[in-house]
DNA sequence: ATTTCATCCTGGAGGC
DNA sequence: TGCCTCCAGGATGAAA
């Protein structure tokens, strides 16, 4: 299940492959998987003979950037993966869109839940995409979990809601899904059922470095395969021997030998160390 | 307005 | 071995 260190490290592989080459084809595969715009039949054969001239990431989406802010927005979805291949290599089941570069080689988007999804667009700033996604129908995506300023994180905790379900919520922070979010309320020391704005400023505050240094570290270690995830290269990442508690219900907590428990909070999945991550008064009362 | 929930979809796991 | 059911969860749009 891509998450932003996933998509990041495909981004990252993709700019060797494919930075400076041409655009030659575009092969719309399964038409369903374009969401934007309405007529990109025209966009494939009107932008098809481009350059590529950068591959971006917002959030856990990937950018590939065309000549004339022309771009091509790939979203993976849970299952989706990106891979480059020669173009006599067999087409793997579930490809849905290729990319014909000029020297041969193919970007391929295979994706057998078919989550993921498409954007052509003929202009977007690769400084600032996120007018011209909301103009294609995309949702709001929160700030980059980086440099997060501790005020703008204490308004963003000024929520009702669960800290896990608001770490999901795509609008509050783009980039983290069910699997860092464990990993960084356990780094915090926050159970996943506290109630946001119940938070102390000091746990928050640690909860807001916590989330940036979890993600760097996964986009370091290549990023965590479960199931599907691959990099351009189609390798695995390394990240899911360093996970301390996500998929780990039953085995003793890396810190205190507790064991790991799961329960579901928002249809996911939770994992969480009991002794390590104790709630609170209030979320106790309000599960 | 805010928050929850069903929906999309396939492959893998476990039960019988 | 094979069939069945259940589960995984990112993002969206409808409903509460």
């Amino acid at each position: 299940m891509p998450e932003l260190p996933e998509v990041e490290n495909i981004a990252e592989g993709l700019r060797a492959e494919i930075i400076g080459r041409g655009l030659a084809g575009i092969c719309v595969i399964t038409p369903g998987m374009i969401r934007h715009p309405a007529a990109w039949k025209t966009f494939v054969s009107r932008y098809a003979p481009q350059r590529i001239v950068a591959v971006t990431r917002r959030a856990k989406r990937l950018i590939i950037v065309l000549e004339n802010q022309a771009a091509i927005l790939i979203q993976l979805g849970m299952t989706g993966k990106v891979v480059v291949m020669d173009s006599a290599s067999p087409r793997e089941k579930h490809t849905h869109l290729i990319l014909e570069l000029s020297n041969g080689r193919q970007v391929r988007l295979v994706d057998p839940r078919r989550f993921g999804r498409v954007a052509f667009f003929t202009r977007l700033d690769p400084q600032n995409p996120d007018p011209a996604m909301a103009a294609a129908g995309m949702g709001k995506l929160g700030p980059e979990p980086f440099s997060i300023p501790a005020e703008t994180f204490r308004q963003i905790l000024h929520s009702r809601r669960a800290i896990k379900t608001l770490l999901l919520d795509q609008s509050r922070i783009a980039g983290l899904g069910n699997i860092y979010a464990d990993e960084a309320l356990f780094a915090a020391g926050i159970h996943p059922v506290t109630r946001a704005d119940q938070i102390p400023s000091p746990q928050a505050d640690r909860l807001r470095r916590a989330i940036a240094r979890v993600l760097n570290r996964a986009i370091h270690h290549g990023g965590t395969t479960i199931l599907d995830y691959r990099n351009a290269y189609g390798e695995m990442g390394n990240f899911w021997k360093k996970l301390r508690v996500y998929q780990r219900t039953g085995q003793p907590c890396c810190a205190c030998r507790t064991l790991i428990q799961r329960l579901t909070l928002a249809a996911r999945s939770s994992h969480f160390c009991p002794q390590c991550q104790k709630p609170n008064q209030r979320s106790l009362k309000s599960f």
